[in-house]
DNA sequence: AACCAAAGCAACCGCTCCTAG
DNA sequence: ACTAGGAGCGGTTGCTTTGGT
């Protein structure tokens, strides 16, 4: 169990971005505070969760709420309190931590009134030419070693369980991703 | 063009909850 | 039933960006 004395702190890199996304395609998540030392990250495990629940997982879809969104987001902060988690998950595409910057940014002192009118969900923001993936450094799966390859104390199915199980998310999807949320 | 203030956002901290042993 | 460790949540901070002068 040796962990990194000094975790990075601070906001990412593309490079570690790319670590992070790629290491999780192969190996999915099984244990956010062992992951950091595969992946080849000095981040501390809390530091890779959180980077990767709000913005590097599929599916999340960054910029502009919706005016439905925005209500959605009004009607149950009434309902539920600042239990952003709750919220979020009416939201699949949005994150808890998003809902709750929006809130206390925009709509706290403000919710009766609509916060803004131009609401467009940019979706056309997120595209992006896959075909441009050969110009990318994207690290391939050998840049990592393998869970199991090192002395440790979890057994080889516990590294696995969801082997494969995320190819789902193929390199163009990853490609695709990275471009979305704006890292290139 | 330079400066400043406000707004927005990404990330950290500390706590609680959950689960396996 | 108890404990330890990991995961998740909400509050908060501080950096970056934007707009005004």
């Amino acid at each position: 169990m040796v962990r990194q004395p000094y975790p990075k702190k601070g906001t990412w890199t593309p490079d570690e971005d790319q670590k992070l996304i790629a290491y999780i395609m192969r190996y999915g998540v099984w244990n956010w505070n062992e992951m950091p030392r595969f992946v080849g990250l000095q981040r501390s495990g809390k530091s890779c969760r959180l980077r990767w629940m709000n913005y590097l997982r599929p599916n999340l879809r960054r910029g502009n709420f919706t005016r439905e969104e925005e209500e959605t987001i009004i009607r149950l902060q009434k309902e539920l309190g600042n239990r952003w988690s709750a919220i979020a998950a009416t939201l699949p595409h949005k994150t808890d931590n998003d809902i709750k910057n929006y809130w206390n940014t925009r709509l706290k002192n403000n919710n009766s009134a609509s916060a803004t009118t131009e609401t467009s969900c940019s979706i056309e923001e997120n595209s992006c030419d896959a075909n441009s993936s050969a110009s990318l450094n994207i690290p391939t799966m050998t840049d990592f070693p393998e869970p199991f390859a090192c002395s440790t104390t979890f057994s080889p199915s516990d590294c696995h369980q969801t082997e494969e199980v995320d190819n789902t998310y193929s390199m163009r999807e990853l490609l695709f991703h990275l471009n979305a949320i704006g890292r290139y």
